[in-house]
DNA sequence: ATTATATATTGACTATAGTCAATGACTATA
DNA sequence: TATAGTCATTGACTATAGTCAATATATAAT
């Protein structure tokens, strides 16, 4: 038989699992992930409970799918929030406005119920979690470009390569994303990170 | 009826936790947390499954008392060590010994499984880790007798109190932490810990 | 000693994630 | 059209965390 074909069969199995995906994200929307089980979601969709775990490895899985489609979204926002600033804008300056961005984003836009998962799914690796951790997300080349900017003009230091600063200030985000979810909700984000990248930037910028 | 007597009762009580934590970091230490179940570890002590709950309130309440032990030992262990130093030691100096003791400590003594129990128990809040992550732990202390005397020195900025610059340090050595419970074992702890700190005590020091 | 009270203990029960052999439905081939 | 092969679907089943009303046992009061 043909492989990858679109035919009755193979649309049918697509459309079963965006009816799992779909009710899953209503349910969860609606009563949070914790409250919503397995045997609601395909009652739900109205498919059976081995349909649904044909198409996603865990309960997990299914969840940190919505988390990749809402990463996803999110990392093309930050792309084109950083391009929005004019050419010659001070590498430091843009950095705090993305990082402010950023804990916008993670607060109000994606929320503490979802990023709690999301910290959770990476930890147990129950769940494949690569669209949000891998090197390859966009995320690092957008980091990546503020801080080659910042070389450029001659602001940040140069004894440390680009890729490894990139990576230590996706790192120390992540912490500070870690540290308001365990502390939520007595920890402000945007204000300690502003606090934090700070420091950061303070050690990258040239003496 | 009095509290807190001791009597053949409260003994028994006190007799019957004791086999169930015993039992637990027995299987444990044998077979991984992920492959010990509650049923496993009555059967072992003997006692039922309802003891179980009457003394733990959940399989991650139990576990997190022995990382608070484990946590316990380990700052006394911590204080120590920063004990060690001779008087007048420079602070920066004192602060990356304290980090590599710090990464291999997590990665060494205590080891993965037991930090990936702890940073999961933090984010799902199954139960209490303030003796973890509660900032009267000791080894907020510690820290921050070497911020004071950094500041103390005339090295560190005094721009920021104490308490501020010793939060943010431990923030950072948690998500370091975090990071490489993520990525592990594709990441050195220890290594980038070094790094981190570098570009972080940069942006702590005075200009 | 008897009774009342407090509390330690029990194990059958529920809830829910995840499994898998069997079945049904569609497609390709002759 | 008949048949074989592929793959989507099913739901009863297992495994395991956690609950709770009932029971057993020790202590206090009379």
């Amino acid at each position: 038989m043909n492989k990858g074909k679109i035919n009755k069969k193979t649309a049918k199995a697509v459309e079963t699992k965006k009816k799992i995906y779909e009710s899953a994200d209503q349910l969860f929307k609606k009563h949070g992930f914790d409250n919503v089980s397995v045997d609601s979601i395909v009652e739900k969709a109205g498919v059976s409970k081995g349909s649904f775990y044909v198409y996603f490895d865990t309960k997990n899985d299914l969840i940190t799918t919505l988390i990749a489609d809402t990463v996803y979204k999110v990392d093309l926002d930050y792309k084109s929030y950083l391009e929005s600033f004019p050419p010659g804008t001070m590498a430091s300056d843009i950095l705090f406005s993305f990082v402010e961005k950023m804990a916008d984003t993670i607060a109000c836009a994606i929320g503490y119920d979802l990023m709690k998962m999301l910290y959770e799914a990476q930890i147990t690796r129950t769940v494949n979690t690569e669209a949000v951790m891998g090197y390859n997300r966009k995320l690092y080349q957008v980091f990546s470009n503020i801080i080659s900017q910042g070389i450029e003009q001659g602001d940040f230091r140069v004894d440390m390569s680009v890729d490894t600063i990139t990576k230590h200030c996706i790192m120390a985000m992540r912490g500070l994303t870690y540290e308001w979810c365990i502390r939520y909700p007595d920890f402000d984000l945007k204000e300690q990170s502003l606090i934090h990248y700070e420091v950061l930037l303070n050690g990258i910028k040239k003496q």
